[in-house]
DNA sequence: ATTTTGCCATACACTAGTGTATTGTCAATC
DNA sequence: GATTGACAATACACTAGTGTATGGCAAAAT
């Protein structure tokens, strides 16, 4: 049993620096939303007081815009690495699309739970909102790409992409409790190795048959 | 210009129920998540003062559980609602799970938002977990239950309806700023519609092939 | 007509949080 | 070895929120 001062973390003195900050309040995030940022607390787990918060930053406000364009970089330039690499078989790709975007494991959960924490967010700030538009934006052009060179038309693609992305986006959200994604992948997968979409989906769709 | 005494809302006064919090709160929730659920703006908002409040409630926990209990109760009362009425066509019933569940439009979008907020509570919460994944099972079921009868097989239905239910939830989250789920409802109603499901579509993911 | 009952107001005590101003302290630099 | 710069502590003022206790008061029941 250590005496155990403060709370928890940084016993030893090292001073901090903003981006210690922006780690405890993306830490937050992840546990509680954006709602449980609270410099008081991320003070307390940091193991200093909030004078040290108050020179980082001017602001609590401050604190978290910053950590939304960190988050914004890092998620552009993300995109952008997985849009460089690029095999002559449109399905490997999409296939390596599909593992970054469901691997619902230690480090990408984290990621996976600030960005629903994120979409919350959004629900109320419009201009979380236009972020957030904006890489899912850049996301779906991602998979949209890949469908194009796969099944050769562009409506197909579009409806493709959107259909994954969102599938995607749900699996986050729900069903995942016991990190179970049902058997999406191993489908979603079965639909790309097959590509059998490329010959039988709708390209538009029908207007719905009676019976 | 009405003096407006207070903020808005019920001028006249008319004493509340217990209602009246649980659906003042559901809007609150709806605004701002569970967070913003405070009783002394509900009070506001409501043009009373707290006094009111804790004579219908011991707690502010206890209003939360309420509108949890609530929420549940009208799901299920929903989803077995959903599962009475079935046509000869199971086309047809699919059809019209897919309206219920994408109209992205006045009233159905509150409980859009107040389902999101929930399962963001869902995640700092257990037992709410549990009991969205009570209901996500249900829904799921409703979906399964139609496939099955249109593809015949149990396991296309299963993943199938998890393909549907997923991008339903993600389109619930994202993309639908401009309330814009792009054109996934006619795509989705494609699938249904031409049923190449039954002839096409791989019922067990063959292991992805490699190049 | 009086007594309940049901709902609300008022006032108080308490907690958690932000922000600000001032001072302290260690490390590096001059 | 004195000074500066980067970080942190301390103390204060303020706001927003929960709970609690008690009293008021109109409508319904008796």
């Amino acid at each position: 049993m250590k005496p155990a001062k403060k709370a928890n973390k940084r016993d030893e003195t090292v001073r901090l620096g903003r981006d210690d900050w922006l780690d405890a309040a993306f830490q937050a995030v992840v546990e509680g939303g954006f709602d449980n940022v609270r410099v008081l607390v991320l003070a307390d787990t940091l193991g200093v007081t909030r004078g040290s918060f108050y020179w980082h930053f001017v602001d609590h406000a401050e604190l978290v815009s910053a950590l939304l364009a960190r988050w914004r970089e890092r998620e552009l330039a993300s995109s952008r690495s997985l849009e460089a690499l690029a095999k002559p078989d449109p399905r490997a790709d999409l296939e390596r699309l599909l593992d970054a975007a469901l691997a619902h494991a230690g480090a990408n959960l984290e990621n996976m739970r600030f960005e629903l924490a994120l979409r919350g967010l959004g629900r109320r700030d419009p201009a979380v909102a236009g972020m957030l538009a904006e890489v899912d934006q850049l996301r779906l052009a991602l998979f949209e790409a890949k469908f194009e060179r796969l099944t050769g038309d562009r409506t197909t693609a579009t409806d493709l992409a959107a259909l994954f992305y969102l599938a995607i986006i749900g699996s986050n959200q729900a069903l995942s409790r016991p990190s179970n994604p049902p058997r999406l992948k191993e489908y979603l997968k079965g639909i790309i190795a097959n590509y059998l979409i490329h010959q039988q989906m709708p390209a538009k769709a029908r207007p719905a048959a009676g019976s």
